[in-house]
RNA sequence: UCCACAGACCUCUCCGUCGCUUCUCGCUUGCGGGAAGAGGAAAGUCCGGACAACGCAGAGCAACUGUACCUCCUAACGGGAGGGCGACACUUUCGGGUGUUGACAGAUAGUGCCACAGAAAAUUACCGCCCUAGCAAUAGGGUAAGGGUGAAAAUGUGCGGUAAGAGCGCACAGGGCUUGGAUGUGAAUUUGAGUUCGGGUAAACCUUGCGGGUUGAAAGAUCAUGUAUACCAGUCUUUGAGAGCUGCUCGCUCGAAAGCUUCGGCGCAGAUUGGAGGGUAGAUCGAUAGAACCAAUGGGCAACUGUUGGUCUAGAUAAAUGGCGGGGCUCCAAGGCAAUUUAUUGCCAAUGAGAACAGAAUCCGGCUUACGGUCUGUGGUAUUU
RNA sequence: GGCUCCGUAGUUCAACUGGAUAGAAUGUCAGAUUUCGGCUCUGAUGGUUGGGGGUUCGAAUCCUCCCGGAGUCA
């Protein structure tokens, strides 16, 4: 497995970019993930940014919210891989966002596998 | 055994591995090594502070707002400790004792309110009782004993007294106010004298004592980018103009609202010229060594605190504690073994779980609310020996 | 993170500053009218006043603690 860091420079924080995403980005839904892209054009970032998110209309208290982000921060961190240096291979950029949109929380080896179809369909999209 | 209350403690642990945040060391400057890394409530934002900006000539009153038995603790508090008084429960040898609990100043400073019912809800008169006038019906007056109403009815009982009655007088009992003595730092307790008998409500307005400038880390400071309608200075023009989470502010005249008195200072707005650098987005500081924690010892009934020694104990910014594998421990328990009282006790134990409430956001002291377990103490209850 | 405000039938609002059965419209249901339906008329239905505790004789109203919701501040 190449590189299973997660450092700040790979999540998605700038505040701009993060609007974009929302507003312009396309989005497709694995399961208990909801996925939304979008490539970009920014020089200040890397190849690759993700964020975390968990909607607080579904779960109330923070500490449920925290959990979820957690996992799905790891598996994400476990299985990006051979997205990013594709991305690196293509000289594009990439602005995702994950959303757990499940209803109740699920084990984290159910979570990997729709991970790791959510992880593909996003490389079948750099071309 | 169960229930209630009070107090103390804990919030699984260890190893490997892949990662996250901060600090630190090394060098090859983006990698490696090391250290640390959520709570008792981090929560609610209900109080009190620290800290910061703005305001402030000084002072008094008013307004607004909070608070309220006493003493002490504390940086401070509406918090805490101890005490007083009241209420409730239990108990009693009827002296009291124990436990729980109370927004516990003033209703005799004033104003208001007290529905329905009732004669009357606070200078009361419907029935009744009594007196006077009258043949009588009734009229005038006296009265608060009796009647019923209501949440609440003019201190209660007895005797005297009277036309009938009435604290009108007296005795006993009870309450309020003023005042003297004793005990106590004080709230207060106890006792004597005088006076008095005036319902409730202040979580109604209010009165009295004590306190409060306002706004809050999205406070605020600095940096780079970079330019206004904001700011400063000069000149000219005009009489009303701008601002506001702050007791709105300002020279003269008039007028409406904005609180007043003494007193100090000062023109405001628009145009234009020059200086200067606002907002937006970002970074750094604020920002983590403190009213800190632990231990020993001294003081105090206690809350708390003095001294000495030791420790460094989260600082993130879309927000850091997670994933996987293994061991131990605890709990639930299918089942197995042994013993006998044949339905109980003891031992072993696959599998499963590691919980409940819940995630720091400037930091402290409390309060309130949510909630799992262990131990100790007190009280109650039932059973066995 | 701070500050401010709100909560009453299924829905939209009342209830005169504490006074008794919490009221009106609309909705729903039933009946009448109509060949049938609508409109219309009549009647009924529906509330732990967000929840707990307190003050008071009495609380939707006053006080306090929670719960839920909304707005606002760079």
């Amino acid at each position: 497995m190449t590189n299973a860091t997660f450092p700040k420079s790979e999540r998605l924080s700038k505040r701009d970019l993060l609007r974009n995403v929302f507003t312009e980005g396309r989005g497709r839904t694995y399961a208990p993930i909801r996925v939304i892209y979008r490539f970009n054009e920014d020089e200040t970032v890397g190849a690759l940014q993700v964020c975390t998110s968990v909607p607080k209309r579904i779960y109330a208290k923070a500490t449920d919210r925290n959990r979820l982000k957690r996992q799905l921060r790891e598996a994400y961190r476990l299985r990006k891989g051979t997205l990013k240096s594709k991305l690196e291979e293509k000289q594009r950029k990439m602005s995702v966002v994950l959303i757990f949109i499940g209803k109740e929380a699920v084990s984290f080896q159910a979570l990997q596998k729709q991970m790791d179809r959510a992880l593909n369909w996003l490389e079948g999209k750099i071309e």
